[in-house]
DNA sequence: AAGAACGACAACCGCCTTCTG
DNA sequence: TCAGAAGGCGGTTGTCGTTCT
């Protein structure tokens, strides 16, 4: 015999969160912790289902979530690791502290997209695209023009691309003797610190030799099951939570 | 000023994997 | 071992705000 049903869809509450909602939510959570999202609407006092609840927990009430727009870095990260993991948006989001898939996912749509788009890039594939194609919201009267442009584009677009990876690649290195020193670089890239060099070691990333895609790939895909935990930002039980929420 | 078109993002849907009894 | 529910994930839709005509 199974488990129940996660909810009789019949009494369940559907569309936008309400203000009274969310306190129910985040007030239960916060009390009790994440434990079976089925009875959290129950106990909850909610008339929703418990994949809802989860839902609108993840992506829009964690405490630990990011507010706003992806910055710069993010958003070259986020595209380095498409190109390498395709639209696997929750593994893309688990490198991305504090940003949910469901984000990540909206932005690429909107965002990201259109961008590469107009740089000549084919958002699926990440490879150029042909000239006819590479600015479809343009007309192309000088196509000289455009074409150095788009290449111009491309090479900015992979210069920027390697740079991001490298940090994230020696994080998971065997090379134990500078192992250390490319955590705490990681956690500063991540963090959003605007150099990329290795100050520590006198290394930068010039002096990274770049793995194969397969190579990255390879334990991209090993290490699949990183959270908010694993970057240090679990802040769920720190009292300060309750104190921001409630502002 | 009003309606249409567009953009951004929250939320839902349905499928797949994992877990439980 | 297996049936079926829970949880997780990616794709899609709905809603709301903004800009354009």
């Amino acid at each position: 015999m199974g488990r129940q049903p996660c909810c009789d869809k019949l009494g369940v509450k559907k569309g936008p969160w309400t203000a009274e909602e969310d306190k129910k939510l985040i007030n239960f959570i916060l009390t009790n912790g994440q434990c079976c999202w089925r009875a959290v609407p129950k106990l909850a006092g909610l008339r929703r289902c418990g994949k809802s609840c989860r839902l609108r927990w993840t992506n829009y009430l964690r405490p630990d979530l990011k507010r706003g727009l992806l910055t710069g870095s993010e958003e070259q990260l986020v595209i380095d690791l498409h190109a390498r993991l395709g639209n696997r948006w929750s593994k893309i989001a688990s490198r991305l502290p504090g940003r949910t898939d469901n984000e990540i996912k909206n932005h690429w749509n909107t965002h990201i997209k259109k961008k590469l788009l107009k740089m000549g890039i084919d958002p699926v594939t990440h490879e150029p695209l042909a000239n006819k194609e590479s600015n479809p919201t343009e007309p192309s009267s000088n196509s000289e023009l455009s074409r150095e442009t788009n290449s111009n584009n491309q090479e900015q677009f992979q210069e920027t691309s390697k740079v991001i990876i490298p940090s994230l690649e020696k994080k998971y290195s065997s090379d134990s003797s500078t192992e250390n020193c490319y955590d705490d670089q990681l956690m500063g890239c991540l963090w959003g610190d605007e150099s990329w060099e290795f100050p520590a070691s006198g290394h930068s990333f010039s002096d990274i030799s770049l793995p194969s895609l397969d190579e990255s790939c390879a334990w991209l895909l090993d290490c699949q099951d990183f959270g908010v935990h694993d970057f240090g930002v679990d802040c769920f039980n720190d009292v300060n939570v309750m104190n921001t929420l409630n502002t």
